[in-house]
RNA sequence: GGGCGCGUAGCUCAGCGGUAUGAGCACUGCGUUGACAUCGCAGGGGUCACUGGUUCGAUCCCAGUCGCGCCCACCA
C-alpha cells in the first residue's frame, strides 16, 4: 500500500542505493556492448565547493539529458570528479591553518603544506560529491576522477611538454596582473574590471633648464594619473606627434619630482590630446600600455613596488641609481620606502602639493582591476611567467565552430565564442602557488631550461646540454587550474594511453555547462582537445544561464549571496527542485529561484503520488499483454493517443535541450489531463466491471507507467519509487531508470478526440454557468438538451452517469428548453438547465446578452478580415478557410443565443 | 567604446507572424462528490515598454527611443 501522502525523505535515499546496487549508472554494461555510446564529461566542481544553485541547475540538466538517453538505449558514461581549484583549496586551507592557530604555509614548507591540503582533500573534499548523489545525479562514480590524480596529472606533464616542444608554450618576462594578496601573476580571465569613483590628479613635471615657477606654465609639462604613486617609477613624458601644444617640447627633458630623474618628451601615437592634458606619464614596469610605449621607444623600466605592493625603493638599483647626489632622492627613498602603495600614494601628492607641483585634482570615475578570488587591486607586474600561444590554439578551434563541428545551443554564444577568440591573448598559465601542477620544467647552472615529463628526462637532457651530470632545480610554480581541467574531456579517459573508453567515448556527445565558463573552460576544452586529439571534445555545448539572487546578481561565496539547495531539498524534495530547475531553464534567460514554485512542483509530485493511490485501490495493475493500440472504449483511445502527444512533445523538447518545454508537457498531461480528465472520467466505467472496466483498468495503468517513464528524467526518485510499488505479480523487467523510452505507435485517434473533447466541453460549460449563476455546489439539476443531433443525443446517452457525476446532474433528457431555463449553446444543440425557482432571470439575461455581444464583436471582426481583399488575396488558404470557418461557427452560435434569450425572455 | 540579452497577468517568468487555452505563486467565490485540502470546481486580472516601418495581418520581424541587466575592452 502506498502512504496516504508522499514523503520524499522516506524514499530517496533507498531509491538512490537501488540505483548504485542495480549498476544502472555504469557506463559499458554488458547489455549494452551494442548500443551506440552517449558520453558527457561533469564540469568538475571544486574539490572545495558544497553544492549551489548552480551546481544544482547544471547537473539537473545533464542528469535529465543523460536519463533520457539511457532510456533511449544508449550506452551512457556521465563522466564525474572534481577539480583541485588551485587558489580556492589553498586559501581555503590556509584560513584553516590559521583558524586553528598552527604555523602558516611557509613555516611549514612547501611538501608538509601540500600533504595537509591531500589531508584536508581527504577528509573533506567530496562533501559536493554526496550532495551531487542527493540531487539523484546518475554519474558513473567508479569513475570518479581529480584533477590531480596521477593518470591526470601526467597527461597535464604531457600536453605542456608536448606544446612547450612544438612553440606553444614559452616563457617570457612581460607585464602580467598581480595579486598582491596571493602573491601570483592571474590570466587577464581572473581579474574583474570594477568600476570605482576616484580621482585625477594632474601633475606637474619641470622641464629640465627651467627653473621650475608655479605661476609659469613654460617651465613644466602636466600630466594626469590615476595613480599617482607609479610616478617614482615614470622613465618619459609621451604627447601625441601632432599635438601642436607640446611640439616645441619632444626631444626634450622633463626632471621626475621627488625623484630628479631626467626623463624624456617623446612623441607616440598612443598619446591621446583629447584625454587629461593631453601629455602622459610613461611608467613602463607598472602599465600595460607605457610597456608597450616602452618597448617602442627603448625606455629603461623601473619598477617601484614589491611584491606585496609596497613601494620598494632601497635595495632597488633601478631606482637608487644618482641617490648620492641628489639629496632629494635621499629624502624620498627615506620616506616612502617600504610603505603600501596607497599611503604612498598619499604621501606622494602631499609632498607633490607642498611643492605646488599638483595643477589641480579631478573626480575620475574608472575601471580598477580586482582579482577575482582576493578582491585585491591587481598590479600590473613585471615578471617570467609561462605562457600559450592561443592565438595559435585558438585558429582549429574557432575553424570547428564555423564548420559546425561542434554547435552551441542556443546558437547565439558562438558569436561571443568567436569574438574572444578571435581576440584572445597569450594565456599566462604560470601560478606562485604550491598546490597545483607543479611545472615540469628544471632549470640547470646556468638557468638553462630543460622541459620533460619527469625529473630523469629532464636529467637526459641536461647531461646532453653540459656533457654530464648537473644538479637541477625544479620550476616552483604550478599550472593554472584551468589547464587540467581544459583536457578533462579526454584525461578522464585514460589519455594518454590508448584506453577503450578513449577510444568510444572521445569525442563526446554534449557538454552542459553555464555560460560564465565559455571563456575559461569551453574554450579551452577546444584548443586542447584539437591540439592533443585533433578531433573536437563535444559535438554540442548546451549554454544554460546562471541561477542569480534576486537582485540579479551572480551567487559567490564572496558575496554570502548563496542559497543552499540543499536546504530547499530537505523541505521539498530532490524531485521538486529538479523538475523546478528544468522547468524554468528556458534557453537565454538567468534563473530567479522562489521557493513559491518549488512548492507548486512538490505538490504536483503529491498530486502523481494519489493518482498512483487511486490506480493501486482501483486495481489498474500494468498488465504484460496490453495492447493499447487494440482498445476499444473511446475514453481509452483518447488518452492513449494524448499520452502519445505527450511522449513526442517530451521527446522533440529533450532532443532540442528545451528542458522546459519538456517539463511543461509532461506537468500539463499529468496533472490536467490524466487526473482532472481521464481519471474523472473512467470511475463509472471501472465501476461497471465489464469488459469495458478491464480495459480501462489496464489502460489506466498503461499510461500511468508512460507517465513514469516521461516523467522520470525530471524527477527520478519518485518515479522509480512508484514504478516498483506498483510492478505487476510478475515484477518488473527492470529498474525504471534502465526502462525503455517508449516508442511512437500510432495511437492518436481523431474520432476519439472529437468525443471526449466534446464531453469535456459540455461538463465544462455546464460547470461554468452553474457557478456563474450561484447555483449551489450540492443542487441537482436536469439537463435538458435541445436540437441534438444523432451523434449528440447518443453520446449524451453514452456518457449520462459521467455527465451526471461531473456536472452534478439529476438527470439528461432531450426536447424543447423550457422557459426560465439557462441555456448553453455547443455546437449544434441547447443544452438547458431549468432552474427558474434557482435562479434570477434577469442575471441569466444579462449574461447571454454579454454573450451575444461577444460573438457579435468577433463575426465584426472577422467580416472585417474576409472582406479585405488583399487578405483573401495574399494570406495562405488555409489561414483563410479558418477565418470562414470560425465565421460560421460565430453566426450559427449568435443565431442560437438569440433564440435563447427569447426564450429566456418569454418567460418574464 | 564594442557585444549580447531583457521589458507579456499583482509577483517570478513561459510563449508566439494568423483569436494571449499561458505556467507557478498570490487573489475572489463555492466545495468534507472515498486518489488527492500538498486538493477540487469556477472566476477576476494583460493597450504583450514606447514610436515608426515591413506585411493581407505584428505582442512576435526590422529600425529607433526609453528603462534594466550582463559580457568584453589598455583609456592616462
Amino acid at each position: 500500500m502506498l502512504d496516504k501522502t508522499y514523503q520524499p525523505q522516506r524514499i530517496e535515499g533507498a531509491i538512490y542505493r537501488a540505483w548504485e546496487e542495480g549498476r544502472a549508472f555504469a557506463a559499458g554494461r554488458p547489455d549494452r556492448a551494442e548500443a551506440k555510446p552517449f558520453a558527457i564529461v561533469i564540469p568538475p566542481p571544486n574539490v572545495t565547493g558544497s553544492l549551489h544553485m548552480g551546481h544544482a541547475l547544471n547537473n539537473t540538466l545533464q542528469d535529465v539529458i543523460v536519463r533520457f538517453e539511457r532510456m533511449r538505449g544508449r550506452d551512457v558514461l556521465w563522466q564525474p570528479g572534481t577539480d583541485h581549484a588551485g587558489i580556492a583549496t589553498q586559501m581555503v586551507v590556509e584560513r584553516q591553518l590559521m583558524e586553528r592557530q598552527e604555523q602558516g604555509r611557509r613555516a611549514m614548507g612547501r611538501d608538509a603544506f601540500i600533504r595537509r591540503v591531500w589531508q584536508w582533500k581527504e577528509e573533506s573534499g567530496n562533501t559536493i560529491v554526496g550532495q551531487l548523489k542527493r540531487l539523484g545525479c546518475s554519474c558513473d562514480w567508479t569513475r570518479l576522477r581529480f584533477t590531480m590524480d596521477e593518470g591526470l596529472s601526467r597527461a597535464v606533464r604531457k600536453v605542456f611538454v608536448d606544446l612547450y616542444r612544438a612553440g606553444l608554450i614559452y616563457k617570457d618576462k612581460r607585464l602580467v596582473n598581480w595579486d598582491p594578496e596571493l602573491l601570483t601573476a592571474i590570466s587577464d580571465l581572473e581579474v574583474e574590471q570594477i568600476e570605482t569613483k576616484g580621482h585625477l590628479w594632474h601633475l606637474r613635471y619641470p622641464i629640465e633648464g627651467k627653473p621650475f615657477n608655479a605661476g609659469d606654465p613654460a617651465t613644466f609639462i602636466v600630466v594626469a594619473t590615476t595613480r599617482p604613486e607609479t610616478m617614482l617609477g615614470d622613465t618619459a613624458v609621451a604627447v601625441h606627434p601632432s599635438d601642436k601644444r607640446y611640439k616645441h617640447l619632444v626631444g626634450k627633458n622633463a626632471i621626475l619630482p621627488l625623484v630628479g630623474r631626467r626623463i624624456p618628451i617623446l612623441a607616440d601615437e598612443y598619446s591621446d590630446p583629447e584625454k587629461g592634458s593631453g601629455a602622459v606619464k610613461i611608467t613602463p614596469a607598472h602599465d600595460f600600455n607605457d610597456f608597450e610605449v616602452g618597448r617602442r621607444h627603448g625606455l629603461p623600466m623601473v619598477n617601484v613596488l614589491s611584491p606585496e605592493a609596497k613601494l620598494l625603493l632601497d635595495p632597488n638599483p633601478d631606482f637608487t641609481q644618482g641617490v648620492e647626489a641628489n639629496p632629494e632622492l635621499r629624502a624620498t627613498i627615506l620616506e616612502l620606502n617600504g610603505v603600501f602603495r596607497f599611503a604612498a600614494r598619499k604621501l606622494i601628492v602631499e609632498r607633490l602639493a607642498t611643492q605646488g607641483l599638483i595643477e589641480k585634482i579631478e573626480p575620475h570615475v574608472h575601471t580598477v582591476p580586482h582579482g577575482d578570488r582576493s578582491n585585491a587591486v591587481i598590479e600590473p607586474r613585471l615578471t617570467d611567467q609561462w605562457y600559450v600561444d592561443a592565438a595559435t590554439l585558438a585558429k582549429p578551434a574557432i575553424d570547428a565552430v564555423k564548420r559546425g563541428r561542434t554547435v552551441f545551443v542556443p546558437k547565439n554564444w558562438e558569436a561571443t565564442y568567436f569574438h574572444w577568440m578571435e581576440n584572445i591573448q597569450p594565456w599566462c598559465i604560470s601560478r606562485q602557488l604550491w598546490w597545483g601542477h607543479q611545472i615540469p620544467a628544471w632549470y640547470g647552472p646556468d638557468d638553462k631550461v630543460f622541459v620533460a615529463e619527469d625529473e630523469a628526462a629532464a636529467q637526459a637532457q641536461a647531461k646532453e646540454n653540459y656533457g654530464k651530470a648537473v644538479a637541477l632545480t625544479r620550476d616552483e610554480d604550478v599550472l593554472d587550474t584551468w589547464f587540467s581541467s581544459a583536457l578533462w574531456p579526454f584525461s578522464t579517459l585514460g589519455w594518454p594511453e590508448k584506453t577503450p573508453e578513449l577510444a568510444r567515448y572521445y569525442p563526446t556527445d554534449v557538454l552542459i555547462t553555464g555560460f560564465d565558463i565559455i571563456f575559461f573552460w569551453v574554450a579551452r576544452m577546444m584548443m586542447m582537445g584539437l591540439h592533443a586529439m585533433e578531433e573536437v571534445p563535444f559535438r554540442d555545448v548546451y549554454i544554460h544561464a546562471l541561477v542569480r539572487d534576486e537582485k540579479g546578481q551572480k551567487m559567490s561565496k564572496s558575496k554570502g549571496n548563496v542559497i543552499d539547495p540543499l536546504d530547499l531539498i530537505e523541505t521539498y524534495g530532490a524531485d521538486a527542485l529538479r523538475f523546478t530547475l528544468a522547468a524554468m531553464a528556458a534557453q537565454g534567460r538567468d534563473i530567479k529561484l522562489s521557493a513559491a514554485r518549488v512548492e507548486g512542483y512538490r505538490n504536483f509530485a503529491t498530486k502523481l503520488w494519489n493518482a498512483a493511490r487511486f490506480a493501486e485501490i482501483n486495481d489498474c495493475v500494468p498488465r504484460a499483454d496490453f495492447d493499447p493500440a487494440a482498445a476499444k472504449v473511446t475514453l481509452n483511445r483518447w488518452i492513449a493517443g494524448e499520452s502519445e502527444r505527450t511522449l513526442a512533445a517530451v521527446t522533440e523538447a529533450l532532443e532540442a535541450f528545451r528542458f522546459n518545454e519538456a517539463a511543461g508537457a509532461i506537468y500539463h498531461f499529468i496533472w490536467h489531463v490524466y487526473c482532472d480528465w481521464y481519471l474523472e472520467l473512467c470511475k463509472p466505467i471501472i465501476a461497471g466491471g465489464d469488459d469495458a472496466a478491464a480495459e480501462t483498468r489496464a489502460m489506466a495503468a498503461f499510461v500511468l507507467d508512460r507517465a513514469l517513464t516521461l516523467l522520470h528524467p525530471f524527477m527520478p526518485f519518485l518515479t522509480e519509487e512508484l514504478w516498483a510499488k506498483r510492478a505487476p505479480e510478475e515484477g518488473r523487467g527492470s529498474l525504471l531508470i534502465l526502462a525503455p523510452w517508449p516508442a511512437h505507435q500510432g495511437l492518436a485517434d481523431a474520432e476519439a478526440d472529437a468525443e471526449i473533447g466534446w464531453l469535456i466541453r459540455l461538463i465544462s460549460e455546464v460547470r461554468s454557468v452553474r457557478a456563474e449563476m450561484n447555483v449551489p455546489a450540492g443542487a441537482k439539476v436536469p439537463l435538458i438538451i435541445g436540437g441534438a443531433s444523432e451523434e449528440t443525443k447518443a453520446r449524451a446517452a453514452h456518457y449520462e452517469e459521467t455527465l451526471l457525476r461531473l456536472a452534478r446532474l439529476e438527470r439528461v433528457e432531450f426536447g424543447k428548453p423550457p422557459t426560465g431555463a439557462v441555456q448553453i449553446v455547443l455546437d449544434e444543440a441547447v443544452l438547458a438547465l431549468p432552474l427558474a425557482d434557482i435562479i434570477d432571470i434577469d442575471a441569466e439575461s444579462k449574461r447571454l446578452k454579454r454573450e451575444i455581444d461577444k460573438v457579435g464583436s468577433e463575426i465584426r471582426q472577422l467580416d472585417a478580415k474576409l472582406a479585405n481583399e488583399k487578405f483573401v488575396a495574399r494570406a495562405p488558404e488555409h489561414v483563410v478557410e479558418e477565418q470562414r470557418e470560425r465565421k460560421t461557427e460565430a453566426e450559427a452560435m449568435a443565431a442560437k443565443l438569440e433564440q435563447a434569450l427569447k426564450r429566456l425572455e418569454a418567460a418574464l
